[in-house]
RNA sequence: GGCCCCGUAGCGCAGUUGGUUAGCGCGCCGCCCUGUCACGGCGGAGGUCGCGGGUUCGAGUCCCGUCGGGGUCGCCA
């Protein structure tokens, strides 16, 4: 090693020691006969004292973020000079001698964490930024939840194995990544979205307990909390069932939330999706917060208001909200209409417990003498009411609940709500699928929810294929602060179960084998029942580490659009490259193999 | 794909109803400074105002288009 010891590591103990240290020049405060450099490497920084004579050659031009060998003597600072934020901030080294191991240009922006910079600077210069110590400590936070997640599978003897990254495309949801195959000019390998179809296949292979932190790759639009290449913790299991899932997956997110000093209290609470929908608003509530949605339906089933006269009416309160002046409340309208409303109802309870707001004279003496007590409004509140179709109306009002519970400062800091939300119905009828721009993997009236191989529960597995709406699946999300961090199911080993499912999806057997064969002709050998689960690696490290955007614990992540402005990739690829690829070249017109033609997702044309 | 916001020096930003030579902080360069710790002092360099077009006597500022970034809704089982 270049170095005796870690920069960070000095103590007032180990004065008098002459030490070698090897990092960075932070900051360099030079008195003129003295100068002081903070002197970083990955374990914190100590202040150097550099005398007039070592700053001799190539040591007297230093400058910020070179790169330096210090020898010297570890001294302590008299009492005036403690510098009590520091941890080594009770001694200097007093340097003998400096050595520039490697010259730095000018920096394009400062490593100082105080200093606000672009994201888009930032991610060029990946490198200096997480030079930075809370940048690199969001990288090392990383691997160390990595650890703690492996320890846990390790000792639970899971077997870490690896499934390819060019494969073949699968109906999954997504639109894929797709590769040119050289050798076979016209066809394409995808990138996998996740290694769903594979962990079935290593049950099938006798594994029993496999994981991997595995990168998936999804070519969709972009979002603060989205990457087109990210990663998850996946896992699966043979012989088990939802509870040895749920109980796993609890393990592993105390071990997780250990390594921030957490003790989280197991087993997390756990919630139907139905209560989940009606109490929420959301599939994933976060529970840091009360202030539910409360379901008026019958309240105001003989109403004359005709905005009233509906499937579903629910309000939610927003306490001390009517007090709002008339244009906040007139942009709730347009938050509203922006989510696709037509607006948001509101009635203002005023301090004498009158009703206000332009729905208020629509409400009859009984409804109004009913309403406050009904939703727990206070004098002083306002409550906004949604009506329409349930899906839709509570979705809009869940989503005002987290906006209300923002605004209000109703969400605790530094507070962690866990739970399961469990029973996800298993299919959805597809013109709802449609209807939200989602396309159907079979032409059926039903689309599963889930995943085409997700288990029926047993109660519903007599009557899905006669009453699809109504049948609950062996679906499971870990719901942590209101975000979905890990979700999975029980998987349908059997072959009747499993094409009595794709007979609801309109699937034929035909069209089946052409999309998921190869998983359905090792199912043909003795399959043993499994399920597994998959967590978001990249929003847990996130909410470990306390970021609001998972582009902080990724080393190297893209900007939108799926830009990179480090590599500048994507970028175009000369003639030569693009005529080896065979990116240009027409497939043949029809060779049925036996696995079928190659997979078209409607979602790439 | 829809909507909203932002592109001015290396970085972060200001720039008034359109009007002289486009400013501020940090950084950078030079000199000074022996106890600072976001040290301090003096001096200096650094700008296709994202790009293209238009209106105007005159555009960083107004209009149209375009590119890039961010957010959000759609989408993402």
């Amino acid at each position: 090693m270049m170095r005796t010891h870690d920069a960070g590591s000095l103590r007032a103990a180990d004065a008098g020691t002459t030490v070698t240290l090897t990092g960075w020049i932070g900051r360099r405060r030079d008195h003129g006969g003295v100068a002081f450099l903070d002197l970083r490497d990955a374990s914190g920084i100590v202040q150097v004292v550099a005398r007039d004579e070592v700053l001799t050659g190539a040591a007297h031009g230093l400058r910020n973020e070179y790169c330096v060998k210090v020898t010297g003597k570890v001294t302590p600072r008299d009492a005036k000079d403690v510098n009590a934020d520091l941890p080594t901030g009770e001694v200097d080294v007093v340097a003998d001698e400096i050595e520039v191991l490697s010259a730095s240009a000018p920096l394009p922006f400062q490593i100082d964490e105080r200093i606000n910079v672009g994201e888009e600077a930032r991610l060029k210069h990946r490198y200096l930024d997480l030079r930075r110590p809370a940048q690199g400590n969001a990288i090392r936070l990383r691997s160390k939840v990595s650890q703690a997640a492996r320890a846990v599978l390790e000792e639970r003897e899971f077997v870490e194995i690896e499934t390819p990254t060019l494969t073949r495309s699968t109906p999954e949801g997504a639109r894929d990544f797709l590769v040119p195959a050289r050798l076979a000019p016209g066809s394409w390998y995808a990138l996998p979205q996740s290694p769903q179809l594979f962990k079935q296949l290593l049950m099938v292979a006798g594994m029993e307990r496999y994981y991997q932190i595995a990168r998936c790759y999804r070519d969709e639009d972009f979002r603060a909390d989205r990457q087109p290449e990210f990663t998850q913790l996946d896992i699966e299991m043979s012989f088990i069932e939802q509870s040895d899932i749920i109980e796993l997956g609890e393990a592993i997110a105390k071990a997780l939330w250990k390594v921030i000093g957490v003790d989280l209290p197991t087993p997390f609470l756990q919630m139907t999706y139905a209560e989940a929908m009606a109490r929420f608003g959301s599939d994933k509530p976060d529970m840091r917060f009360g202030n539910e949605l409360t379901e008026c339906t019958d309240l105001f089933k003989d109403t004359t208001f005709r905005v009233f006269q509906a499937e579903y009416v629910g309000a939610v309160v927003m306490p001390g909200g009517a007090s709002q002046p008339r244009r906040q409340l007139d942009a709730w309208q347009d938050w509203a209409k922006q989510r696709g409303a037509k607006g948001l109802a509101y009635v203002l309870v005023q301090e004498d417990g009158t009703l206000t707001g332009p729905v208020a004279k629509n409400l009859s003496e009984s409804e109004v003498a009913a309403l406050p007590a009904h939703i727990g409004a206070k004098p002083g509140d306002c409550i906004f009411f949604a009506a329409g179709a349930t899906k839709s109306s509570r979705a809009l009002l869940g989503a005002a609940r987290l906006e209300i519970g923002k605004r209000c400062d109703l969400i605790p800091e530094g507070g962690w709500s866990f739970l399961w939300v469990l029973d996800a119905p298993l299919f959805e009828p597809s013109s709802e699928a449609v209807a939200s721009g989602d396309v159907a993997v079979g032409s059926g009236a039903w689309t599963a929810v889930h995943h085409a191989f997700t288990m029926p529960k047993k109660e519903f597995v007599d009557t899905f294929d006669t009453d699809p709406g109504s049948a609950l699946a062996y679906a499971y999300d870990m719901v942590c602060n209101g975000n979905e961090i890990g979700g999975g199911s029980i998987r349908i080993h059997r072959k009747d179960i499993q094409e009595r499912v794709f007979k609801v999806m309109g699937l034929s057997e035909q069209d089946a084998q052409e999309k998921f064969g190869f998983l359905l002709d090792a199912f043909a050998f003795g399959a043993p029942p499994h399920g597994g689960i998959a967590f978001g690696w990249d929003r847990i490290c996130a909410l470990l580490g306390g970021f609001d955007s998972i582009r902080e614990v990724i080393a190297f992540p893209k900007s939108g659009g799926g830009y990179d402005p480090l590599t500048a990739a994507p970028a175009p690829i000369t003639d030569a490259q693009r005529k080896e690829a065979g990116v240009d070249a027409k497939p043949e017109p029809k060779a049925p193999a036996s696995q079928g033609s190659p997979e078209i997702n409607p979602k790439q044309s």
